[in-house]
RNA sequence: GGAGACGUGGCCGAGUGGCUUAAGGCGGCGGCUUGCUAAGCCGUUGUACGUUUUGGCGUACCGUAGGUUCGAAUCCUACCGUCUCCGCCA
């Protein structure tokens, strides 16, 4: 959410904000609901001021045996019309709020403008090509060959894109996951959590899943939570509701998850294999910061998860998103793409995300420093550190040799028992 | 799933319709005292919104949402959460 105060008074900025975010919103009924709203406060608090007044002087009367028949009769008409004002103020907060939470957050003034996708800058490209002199396979061919996965069980147990791993991959899998938490809890310095994969409405309304991109979402009406599309969602909610210390700023945390995603509208679209799946594994780095820095934690984010992708000697390029391409709640992004040779093209597996105070407004997380002041909002910043899927698909596809197995780099050997795959004798 | 108890400020805890703009204590902050420390003494204390001449002023907030009343922390209803016991269960 951004802050009314802004719109009021940066109104023209706030709308090409808007603009170059490719979104199609007009701040005029925004404005109005708010110039409404604080007609009707005024009106209604003045009144409760006099009702309150009156109230004490009946209460003297009685006290000294007196008659308050008159004072009361102007309280109860005092009180209708407080009564009216109020339903009429609940009315126009809640047409208010709706407005609001619709609104998206506007870009930070460094990103480039831009509409398409393909206008996004690569400022960063990292590692060395594969060009082995013998055919590349796919991973899916190199996961048959080697029994790392199974598409056809994981369909006939829930359906196309819940992917079941087997032995070897799973192990893979799970080595990647305890590598990865491993690095930035002993590098980094974040603290690892372990969340709930299902989060409530306040917690998705947080984050900005809800209420615009509830289709995008697995939903259990029965006890009305979702299950989490990344755990940014929970983890940035461990805060919600919260005046944290400034000293304590800023906090980070790490966490595995399983993510859910419906995918819908993406039918068709990289349907094969793990490029796109309903239910996939994922570390996610989350930051709480104090304003002033978290443009210097974005790039410290950044660096991260390029740290992991670097460790596992991946060649990888780094993006930054044009003003629309950005998602609704970021201000700032930047996207990391590893290279998959089987497959010659480049995939996404992170995204770092400065969110500003706008994730922080919706779940009102805010600090206050210990010599006094305000409290006021943190910033957010989140990026992935890093989904596993397409980071098996071009850790398989980098790493295979001419006889189909696999050479692990160094780094997972502790975690796989093992430096490499190989075929079955 | 069944039965019961309980939700008050950063924490503990009083408060059964009006002298409560929530007592008292702990903690925090500021000051005094002090060779230092401890102790003591004095003062202070949250959030949001509206308004403002930037000194303030006003309104709301006792789990949440409604209701009764001239007036609600206090009475009523629903919901949420916590705890205890029973049942079920990894």
């Amino acid at each position: 959410m951004l802050d009314i105060q802004r719109i009021r008074q940066d109104t023209d900025q706030v709308q090409q904000g808007i603009k170059n975010k490719n979104v199609t919103l007009d701040l005029d009924p925004v404005l109005e609901a708010d110039k409404q709203r604080r007609e009707i406060i005024a009106e209604v608090e003045s009144l409760k001021h006099e009702r309150n007044q009156v109230s004490q002087s009946v209460a003297e009367k009685k006290r000294n045996g007196e008659d308050a028949s008159e004072l009361i009769e102007r309280t109860r008409t005092i009180g209708g019309t407080i009564k009216e004002l109020d339903e009429k103020l609940r009315g126009v907060d809640e047409e208010l709020r709706t407005l609001m939470l619709q609104i998206p957050n506007i870009p930070h003034a460094s990103v480039p403008v831009g509409t398409d996708p393909s206008e996004n800058p690569v400022v960063k490209t990292w590692g060395q090509r594969v060009e082995p002199d013998f055919q590349l396979m796919t991973h899916l061919e190199l996961g048959e060959a080697l029994g790392l996965f199974d598409f056809a069980k994981g369909t006939k147990i829930a359906g196309p894109g819940f992917p079941l791993y087997t032995d070897r991959g799973a192990k893979l899998e799970r080595a990647l996951i305890n590598f990865m938490l491993d690095f930035h809890t002993e590098k980094h310095g974040y603290t690892e959590v372990l969340p709930p994969v299902l989060a409530n409405t306040r917690s998705m309304t947080t984050t900005g899943q809800l209420p615009k991109f509830e289709d995008d979402m697995y939903k259990i009406p029965q006890d009305d939570v979702y299950l989490i599309p990344t755990a940014e969602v929970p983890v940035t909610n461990i805060h919600q509701e919260e005046i944290l210390s400034a000293e304590d700023l800023p906090i980070q945390y790490c966490a595995y998850s399983s993510c859910f995603r419906r995918e819908a509208g993406s039918y068709g679209k990289d349907t094969r294999g793990f490029l796109r799946l309903h239910q996939f594994n994922k570390v996610e780095l989350v930051k709480f910061t104090h304003p002033d820095d978290s443009y210097s934690a974005l790039e410290a984010l950044r660096q991260d998860a390029e740290d992991i992708l670097q460790a596992l000697g991946l060649e990888y390029r780094v993006i930054e998103l044009v003003t629309g391409d950005l998602s609704f709640a970021a201000a700032k992004c930047y996207d990391l793409e590893l290279w998959a040779p089987g497959e010659a093209r480049w995939l996404e597996v992170s995204s770092c995300s400065n969110f500003e105070d706008f994730q922080a407004r919706r779940g009102a997380i805010r600090f206050k420093s210990k010599d006094g002041g305000k409290a006021q909002l943190v910033h957010t910043l989140n990026g992935s550190g890093v989904a596993t899927p397409r980071l098996l698909v071009a850790l398989l596809e980098s790493y295979q040799q001419a006889d189909g197995s696999i050479l692990l780099p160094d780094v997972l050997a502790p975690y796989m028992g093992a430096t490499g795959i190989h075929l079955a004798p």
